[in-house]
RNA sequence: GCGCUCGUAGCUCAGCUGGAUAGAGCACUGCCCUCCGAAGGCAGGGGUCGGACGUUCGAAUCGUCUCGAGCGCGCCA
């Protein structure tokens, strides 16, 4: 028997005994952990729900139910050390078998232990999204950070996950990006030419060029200056894209789909959406322009969708776009970066009006600042003095850069410490982790090879010192954690919940000899370590870390 | 002016969709290796949860107002 089936057994019995007891009271009756430790590992509130039927004070209420259920399922009562009634509260601690039970679950199942079963909900994640005009910059790698753990924990659990990129390769900045790469490919030869004043400063754009002046210099001579800004244009684009593609992948960041925004022109797929609109007669023209109705959905003015000279808005893509997407998923998720505000309001009221209210959510990666010895380094794309994912990835390594990224809340804007990051101390969250999977594979490696495995619940029943059973807690409550990342778009609880688990593990290390203990506690402590590095590695893994043997 | 996100310990932040005396890391102080990795553990001080009202048996959490910070408000993308 686990936690949560014994955890459910008396769930269930409460409700029962609330129903018998006043009347016919239904009521929902659900554990979480207190605070404090010394109010149980798991309390329900279920008494209080029943104080105004019942007409009685929380805690008497509570105190009959734990009298039914010490009379009604005896049987229920026994899987727990305590039941007691506080305040209205209803306190409770399993007993150490059900935490045994869980260790040895662990150790059989591995990453089976957290998986959830597949229940057929798609969903569609984007992140990362960016224009082909430069490579990716810091804060897009805190979007790929958060979107590729919350991807792969989505797919732990059991969900359809489907992940995309968009590349926004149409309209202006295209024809930008084709200025830019001319003027560095004319200065090649005359320095002196001027660069635009819109253009791209980067000296990414110049690499291109050189590129463009080795293997396409007699092709480009005899092109008219349009269809040569044009040539460039799409060229740069094309090595760009590339980069990001390869910047992502070092990331260890997976897409199903890179998907160009001018193949949706081309493919019809935006028209389909400007439709989908007119037909719930949510446009109308004026100047010339097709609007959508936004007012009517909570935005302050009324959105262009189609310009007076035919061309589309970047929303109208937006629009068609997730239309496709809502279509086929039951939930769709955008991260976007923090000059993105705005949206949220307005693709919330675009999901609504195609039809799919509250399907559609936004989540904000904040910003992130770059910090090395005390001083803050200032980044402006203007400026071209851009810091790139690539480049923090060369300083601080994918291990930091990703659990950085990952240890805020989405809404909480980030500071990167880079020498933080790259510190081999207990200061670093991520060497604190990671040492700890180190630990108990040291530990793991010295002891014979016939013991790591062979614990038996007969063995597992020796598991009864605070800091062992704190640690199998801990560890027990990792499906829970990985669901809660899911339902709350909460990726930081994984690298919270890592830490914890090291914690748990270093004071159980402390506290506990393992490998000169006699036989049957050596074993039960094996396996107690094996199943922490099980879980620290699932963890790890889900947040794009690496879980080193040694370091 | 409008909108979005935030305001919790000296610093950086959690607080699981209202619950019992508000937590962690860092920093600071003091302890713990004849012993499996001290990149570790233990103990201590430190907060009117920006402020005010309201809803509730019960509010850091919900609502209104207010102060402060960041960002956004194009037929740019």
């Amino acid at each position: 028997m686990l936690p949560d089936d014994a955890l459910r057994a008396l769930g269930d019995t409460l409700r029962e005994l609330a129903a018998d007891l006043y009347a016919g009271a239904e009521i929902d009756v659900s554990f979480d952990e207190p605070r404090r430790p010394e109010f149980g590992e798991f309390a329900t509130n279920a008494a209080f729900a029943l104080v105004r039927t019942a007409r009685r004070a929380p805690q008497e209420v509570a105190t009959a139910l734990v009298a039914g259920l010490r009379s009604r399922t005896p049987r229920t009562v026994e899987l727990f050390s305590s039941i007691e009634p506080v305040a209205g509260f209803i306190n409770v601690r399993l007993a150490p078998p059900i935490w045994q039970a869980a260790v040895g679950a662990i150790v059989r199942d591995g990453e089976a232990f957290a998986v959830g079963s597949h229940r057929g909900e798609r969903l569609s994640l984007e992140f990362g999204s960016a224009n082909p005009t430069g490579p990716l910059v810091v804060v897009q790698g805190r979007a790929l950070s958060l979107g590729d753990t919350l991807a792969r924990t989505m797919r732990l659990r059991g969900y359809d996950v489907f992940v995309e990129w968009i590349i926004n390769d149409t309209g202006g900045q295209l024809e930008t990006l084709g200025r830019s790469v001319d003027a560095r490919y004319r200065q090649l030869e005359n320095p002196g030419v001027p660069f635009p004043d819109d253009g791209y400063p980067g000296d990414y754009l110049v690499a291109i060029a050189r590129k463009l002046h080795d293997e396409r210099a007699t092709q480009i001579a005899t092109m008219e200056p349009r269809e040569r800004a044009a040539f460039m244009a799409q060229f740069a684009r094309d090595v760009l894209v590339e980069q990001q593609w390869e910047s992502a992948k070092r990331f260890r960041v997976r897409y199903d789909l890179w998907q160009s925004e001018r193949e949706l022109h081309e493919t019809g797929r935006i028209a389909a959406g400007i439709e989908r609109l007119k037909d719930l007669g949510l446009t109308y023209e004026a100047d010339g322009a097709l609007f959508f109705r936004a007012t009517q959905f909570g935005d302050d003015k009324d959105r262009v969708l189609v310009r007076a000279d035919g061309r589309p808005t970047y929303f109208c893509t937006d629009v068609a776009y997730h239309y496709e997407k809502l279509q086929r998923s039951d939930r769709v998720i955008d991260i976007l970066g923090p000059d993105h505000h705005g949206y949220i309001g307005r693709l919330a009221g675009l999901a609504a009006a195609l039809g799919y209210p509250g399907r559609l959510e936004v989540l904000i990666a904040q910003q992130v600042t770059l910090v090395r010895g005390g001083e803050q380094l200032s980044m402006s794309k203007r400026a071209g003095n851009i810091v790139t994912l690539d480049e923090l990835v060369d300083e601080a390594g994918v291990d930091a850069s990703r659990f950085f990224f990952a240890m805020l809340s989405t809404d909480s804007p980030l500071t990167f410490d880079l020498d933080l990051a790259v510190a081999q101390s207990n200061d670093n969250p991520v060497y604190y982790v990671q040492y700890g999977h180190a630990r108990i594979a040291s530990v793991l490696r010295r002891a014979a090879a016939a013991d790591v495995r062979a614990a038996g619940s007969a063995e597992l029943r020796s598991l009864q010192h605070p800091a062992e059973l704190a640690l199998a807690r801990r560890l027990a409550d990792l499906p829970h954690v990985a669901q809660s990342v899911v339902d709350q778009l909460a990726p930081h609880r994984l690298a919270r919940y890592a830490r914890e688990v090291a914690a748990d593990f270093h004071q159980f290390y402390t506290e506990c000899r393992i490998l000169d203990e006699q036989r049957e506690r050596r074993l039960a402590r094996l396996a107690l370590s094996l199943a922490a590095q099980r879980v620290l590695a699932i963890v790890l893994g889900l947040l794009g870390v690496t879980a080193p043997e040694s370091m």
